[in-house]
This record gives structure tokens, sequence and C-alpha cells, in this order.
DNA sequence: GACTCACTACTCGGATACCTTCTGTCCGAGTTACTAAGG
DNA sequence: CCTTAGTAACTCGGACAGAAGGTATCCGAGTAGTGAGTC
């Protein structure tokens, strides 16, 4: 049970791509956060697809967002770069073996399945709660309010 | 984001070790649910570990629950299966890179980290909310009240 | 008949291969800006 | 001076190896019941 890494590194590149307004490409993403591009390219492209970041390409391109941090929310990238497939899968144990619930009495999903998508839905929920924008808010709060714009002058002037 | 496939064996057995008083041993247990014994072993020795049942030795021995029903949640099984790790691990990718955050800004863990660890909270709360004995209280609302002690005495005494 | 002892069968426990998934990397397709030549 | 075609550089996108953790399995250590033998 443990979350893809990538999760990480895609909702600090959305927060930081809330401070521009032209493209930025990959390997200035990468270079800013100091990971290794090839392996960010593949979630920028997941959170592409899930049309939360829009890909322009060829020169002077690269990822902007789509809309405005406040309609993304954490639970939107994680499912991008994660998939929405739900942490538990009941594998219907119950109707196995020698005494197996009769299907009649299958018609609601078994109580451990129950309880584990209650917590499933829980997780989600509370990822659903915080936006990007929220995410922006604390980052300015934490390292006040000049770290974010220096960043984006950084990300759209290159200068280091 | 997957979860241990072994957490659903681990609370099926849970709840039907709650309608024996003697030791049920792991080969009963995988006939029962039609599993390999061989894996359930790994769940039971790891529940074992986590002091939620008591392992038995030796000729009619078997495992046993060490506590009442209403006293293990389903959280103590998960984190005995699936380990008490944290879902997101923070790498703290703010500290790196040419625009590193200082270290004196780093005090509280960064925002990301922040909704993540929420998230993980929220599912571990509701993990803890439901007990073994909310888990046989369903199964006897879909089950019927019989469908339980049949299970408790095919463990004791073996009649297929 | 009761006690003792050794044996046997059964139990759990940890150490060992296999496989799916995550991590990390590479090269190719497509697009845009730039440049230079021609009208 | 303006237009236009060509070029070149830069971008993303999907296809390709390596590593880690989960899945499945096996055999050894230990224990309790059982039976025979003996007093």
């Amino acid at each position: 049970m443990k979350l893809n890494g990538g999760v990480e590194w895609a909702l600090h590149c959305c927060v930081v791509l809330t401070t521009v307004q032209t493209p930025v490409p990959m390997t200035q993403l990468a270079e800013l956060h100091d990971v290794s591009s090839s392996y960010l390219a593949k979630q920028l492209q997941a959170l592409s697809r899930a049309g939360i970041i829009h890909a322009v390409q060829g020169h002077a391109g690269g990822y902007l967002l789509t809309r405005p941090a406040k309609d993304i929310t954490v639970l939107d990238v994680v499912e991008a770069i994660d998939g929405k497939d739900s942490t538990f899968v009941c594998t219907e144990i119950r109707q196995r073996g020698p005494l197996a619930t009769p299907p009649q009495d299958c018609k609601k999903a078994c109580p451990v399945a129950r309880a584990m998508i209650r917590a499933d839905h829980a997780w989600r929920e509370a990822l659903r709660a915080t936006t990007i924008a929220d995410l922006v808010a604390d980052v300015r709060r934490d390292s006040g309010p000049a770290a974010l714009p220096r960043v984006g002058a950084w990300l759209a002037g290159d200068e280091t």
C-alpha cells in the first residue's frame, strides 16, 4: 500500500505551473525539482491524458494548466497518475469453499469489502477536499508571498 | 496504490475465528476459503506477530483470537498485514534544485505532504471505526443468524 | 490397573523462487520559430 | 520592403530495459497427543 512516487512530483508541478502564463517545457520542470526529466515526462503525459495540463508542442512549447487551480483537486492529480482503481479489490472468497455463501445472499458487497470501500471513499474525499489553489495558499503562508513569484520568474525568464 | 491482497483473507479469517473456542489449524482456514494454505500461512503469521491471533503449536493446535472481536479494529488487521508505513512518503523535493526552499522554512511538512497525510489519516480513521465485531454483525444481517454458527461447527467438528 | 517413556503425527515459522508492477531511460514523430532568398 | 519557402532546433509521445515488492511455495523446528512397555 504505497502510493506511486510520481504523484508528489505531479502535485509540485501543478503548484508551480500556477505561477506562469506561458508553456513550461518538461526539462525546466525537471531541473527546478532536480528529478529525472525522462521519468517526469511519464507523469506529465498522464496529467495531459487526464486533461489537467495541456501540452504545447514545437519550439517554445511545454505544459500549461488547463483550468484555474481552484478547479483542480488533489484527487484529480492522484487519479491521473495512479489510476482510478479502488485500493481494495474484493475477490468474493465468501462464494468459494465448502461453505460458500449462496449467490442469492450476495446481492450486496460483502461486509469486509464494504468496510474497506468506506475507507477508500474517506481517503478520496479527503483528497478531493484540497485543491491546487489551497496548496498554493499554504506555500504562500509557509514560505512568504515572494517565494512562488520567484519560481514563476525563473521558469519564465530562465535566470539561474 | 493497491492494497495487499492478503488483507482480505486475514479479515475473513478473523471473522470466522470469532465462532470458535478451540484452535483452528491453518489448513482448515485455507480449505474453508479455498485459498493457498502456504500463502495464507504468511498472513496468519503476520497477524500472530501483531498479537491479534495466538498460535497454538503441536497436535490439535492452530490459531485463536487473542481478544474479543470488538477490541480488534480493521485497521489493526490492515497494519498487521500491510505494515504501518504511511501511504505517502515525502521526498522533500522542495529542498532540491536551483530554487530550493531554505531549511529554516521547512520546519513544517510541505503543503503537498500535509494534504496527502491528511488523506492517509482519514483512511486509517475509517478503518479504525470498524471492528471485527461490526463485521460479524453485518454478516449476521446479510446471511442470517445461522450462517456463522454453521461455519463454527464446520471448523470445530470437521463435518463437510 | 496406573505410571512412564519414547514415538509419531501434526502444528507453526522462517527461508526460498517466481511474477507483476513500479521506476527509470531511450529514441522517434510532430510542430514552431527562425533564416534567407526571391519578387 | 514584403512575402514565402526551406531549414533546423526544440517539443512531446509512446515503446523499451531494470529493480523492487508482492505472490506463491517449500522444508525445517517444535509441541502435544498416543501407544506400548513396565512396575
